[in-house]
Order: structure tokens, then sequence, then C-alpha cells
DNA sequence: CGGCGGATTGAAGGGAATCAATGCTTGTGG
DNA sequence: CCACAAGCATTGATTCCCTTCAATCCGCCG
């Protein structure tokens, strides 16, 4: 059924790029909508401190400046599940504008800096169609992170699993120039990890333990050192090729870095 | 960590809906979309026909008039992930918009009715702030499935999977008017539903007879019999709510069933 | 009839979960 | 300054869900 697919795998190398007909616009959006967050405070929260509560009234959407947070959903027996982990320069919450109550709870990973906007302020920001076209670029990249994770947990196993998540983070960080070397904190515990990842805390553990024997990532102290780019690489083979911001909104990204960040 | 939670579950009973300032100009916005997708004509396809290949230039949107299609990836081995089973009123690709090539691939389950526009046009009706804003609910809902999706596969065990897959189907067929008897056929082989749920082939074929001795569904030469509602909806438990079109949208859609449906 | 895709079923093995201790840090208070 | 508790990390032993491998069967079509 599957055609052969003989493709060695460097098939889809690119990155998801904008469309040309919309770049301009993207780029004017994702600046405008920079500069209206720009407006508001910059507020900080510390570790597993809720920002959005699923099911609360007047949600908000949120800029992180700085660290970590993530998205979850709780399940019935108490356990939870992970959605998305949010870096700096992640816009979450978009989704507000058209829902009454947010689905999931966003919940601060470590110490962050954030700006928030009322969904209402961001509904009349959608009515420039460059922020329009640059929230649905927004949404349309965290859902393409989603799908990736349940291709991910779908499909790989635990040690793959593990190296995507990490070469992922990595990657993001260092597209947006957040860092220079192949190490980044990452404050999540195991067990945050395993919420993540569809796997027990247990078994992280264990899977981090081998990364580590094998010399490709070391996990200590919430902090990720990859040992070996090139072999962790190979390990997280198997999933399309991470889609990421591309250049349109790294630009934007650039030029927010380069204007005071605050 | 995780606070005792003692909710009996029958908290989040309500599935989102959309904010009350947007209502309005979503169901504008969804009945302009449906209109503009009602100049174009009405094309069939056949099973297993792809309308949207990843990679491929000049993408289009597309509304599912009839019959079920699936969003899909490949992976580096060959496996594939089913990221997204789409059924008639479905509108999908929506993110041609802002990208220049479609990251996965669309592909007709069965014999499908659909309509096509291209990105550019989708592009130019979202100068439109009502369809901008209908466009973000759509990725919205789409993305919320994907994030349903993987907390299933992460944290469910075969048997809960397909419940609430079987389920949420029934849920969105019956929401839309589409189905009056909790029947229904659905045109995936038992290889494309494992490739949805993250298991193997045989391990689907095994859970479905379990299913089937307990009397609680059964599926049979692509045909869904719902034998116990109530059993089913239990054993799906464990997810939070479906999170679906709400009124507004149901309204929209109709709106659209009344209105000749071509 | 033969071939083929899909469904079904058995047997065996493995990856991850579960159960259960034990360290290790860190922060708090005496 | 040390004791102590709490949360997190680590590790072993055991269990089991799911995969893998391998046939067989069935319905369909040329």
């Amino acid at each position: 059924m599957t055609q052969k697919l003989s493709l060695p795998g460097s098939e889809i190398l690119e990155r998801p790029r904008f469309a040309a007909g919309a770049t301009e616009d993207l780029l004017l959006g994702a600046r405008r909508l920079r500069q209206a967050f720009a407006q508001s405070q910059t507020r900080f929260a510390g570790r597993d401190v809720p920002l959005i509560r699923a099911g609360e009234s007047d949600p908000t959407v949120i800029l992180i400046r700085s660290g970590f947070a993530f998205r979850s959903c709780l399940l019935a027996d108490g356990r939870r599940a992970i959605l998305d982990i949010l870096v700096a320069g992640d816009v979450c919450g978009i989704d507000h504008v058209v829902l009454v109550r947010p689905i999931e709870d966003i919940t601060a990973a470590g110490r962050i800096g954030y700006q928030a906007l009322s969904a209402t302020a961001m509904r009349e920001l959608m009515a420039d169609p460059a922020i329009a076209l640059h929230a649905l670029a927004l949404l349309a990249e965290a859902r393409w992170r989603g799908d990736r994770l349940a291709a991910s947990i779908g499909r790989l196993d635990a040690h793959a699993r593990i190296c995507v998540l990490l070469l992922d983070l990595h990657d993001r960080l260092r597209r947006r120039g957040l860092i220079a070397q192949p190490i980044y904190s990452l404050p999540l515990t195991q067990e945050q990890l395993a919420d993540h990842l569809g796997l027990t805390l247990v078994h992280v553990n264990r899977t981090l333990r081998r990364l580590r024997e094998e010399r490709i990532v070391l996990l200590d102290r919430q902090v990720v050192i990859i040992q070996d780019l090139e072999r962790l690489r190979a390990a997280a083979q198997g999933l399309p090729q991470p889609a990421e911001l591309p250049e349109a909104a790294l630009a934007a990204e650039r030029a927010r870095s380069a204007d005071g960040r605050n």
C-alpha cells in the first residue's frame, strides 16, 4: 500500500515557509502584534504558577518573554497530558479569541516573564488583516507542533521521543538566537517530561540514563547538554522535518530583539 | 504535585463555545466562506486519492461535502501517521493560506465529494474580518482535535483509544445531523486506524474483536454499529470533553444543509 | 481459477508500566 | 549548624500490553 519510498530522508529538507503572497502581511502582522504586546506590562510568574486555567472566564493571549511554560490538560484519572512546551518568543492562547473559555491550562514551567493581552483586545486587533494572518500563522505552527507530538508518541519509542523533544527544543531556541551553544536549561521535572511524551517518570529516567551513557545528551538538574548533536539528530530521525517559524517570523523575531526588548 | 482533584469528571461538561464577542462574526464568516466554496464546482475522488500532497506547490483549501478523508504524514521508516480524520462539513488546509507548501498529505478515505479553493483565493477572502475569524476558529478546532489525539495516544490504552475515536466520530456526525442512529460507515482499513491510533493493525483487530465480544461496538466491513452507547461513553472516559463545533457553527451547518447542498 | 488486499488469529518476545525502595537536594526550622 | 521533611531522581524486580512474526481465511476482481 505504502509506496516503496526509498527516499533517503533528505526529501523535505526545507521547513514550511510562508506563502509568498502572505509574507509581507505576516511580517507586518508580527510586528504589529509585538507592538501591541509591548504596550502591556511585563509580568513574572514562578514555577507551577498557572497563567491560564481551563474553563476560567475572560482568558488572555500571552507572549512569553523569557522562560518556559506548557499547555496541559487534566485527564479523568488525575493524570495530566502536557500538550505543548512554550519557549520565549512564543505566543499562546490565540484561540481564546474565538473561544469563551480556554480548553487547557497554561502553566509556567519555571520562572518566566510574559505579557498578556485580553482576548477582547486581541479580537479587536484581528480587524487588521495583517494581524489576523499572523494569528493564523501562529496557530498553524502550534498545530503543527501538536501533530508532530502525536506522530512522535504514536510511532516512536521512548528513546527517539526524548531525542526529538530535546532536539526540537534546541533547534527552536537556536533559531531564535536564544542560545549559542548546544546547552539550555529545561525547567521540567522528569514527571512532566513523561506527561508530555506519553511515558512514565521511571521510564523517562531510564531512557535519560541511556542517553547519558551513550554520550548523546546529558540532562542533569534541568540543564540539557547536547554532547553529540549529530547522533542526536540521527536518533531523532523518523519524523518529518521540524516545522518552525520560518524566515519571515525569524526576521520579525530578530527585529524584536534588536529593538529594546523591555 | 497534582492536586487531589476529586472532580467527578462532570466538571467541564460544556464544549468550548465561541466567545460572545465573536459569535456574530463567526457565524457571518462561516456563511461567507461556505458561499465562497459554493462558487466552486463539487469534485469527487475515490479511495486513496490524494487531495493534497505534502510539499506540492499551490495547495488548496478544501471543504468536504461528503465522505471521509484524512490528514497524514509519512515517517522516515515508511510508516505513516494519520493525524486527523475529516468528515463531511470539515474544512481542511486553511493553514495553506500562510504556508508555501503543505506539510501533510490529505487523502480521500473512501469516495468523497469536495470543493476546493485556491490558497490565493482564500487569502483574499481573509481580508474579510469575519472570514478571518472563522478561519481561526476552524484551525483552533483542528488543533484541539490534534491535542486530543496526542493525549489519547499518550495516556489511554488501545481499548479506550478506539472507543474515543469511534465515539468522537459518532458525536461529530450526529451533531452535524449526518446520522440519526448510532450507525455510520467508516471507510478506513484497520491498518489506517492503527496508523491513526498509534497501534498496530494486529492489535486494532484484537481490540475490535474484544469490543465486539463486549457488545459495545461492532465494526464490520467499514460500518460502525454502536450497540451500547452508554458503555462506549464509559469506556471512552478519561479525556477532557470532546471539543467540537459549538452552536454557532452548528447553526451555520444547519443553514448550509437547509440551503440546497448542491 | 488465481491473485490480492484486507481481516483474523496464534505464538513468542520486548518495551514500557507498575510496584517498591533508596538516594539526593533543597529549603525550613529548631 | 544540624535535623528533618518534601520533592525529585534513581534503580531493581516483576508484570503485561502491545508488537512482531507467521499463517490462514475471506471477499473481490480480472
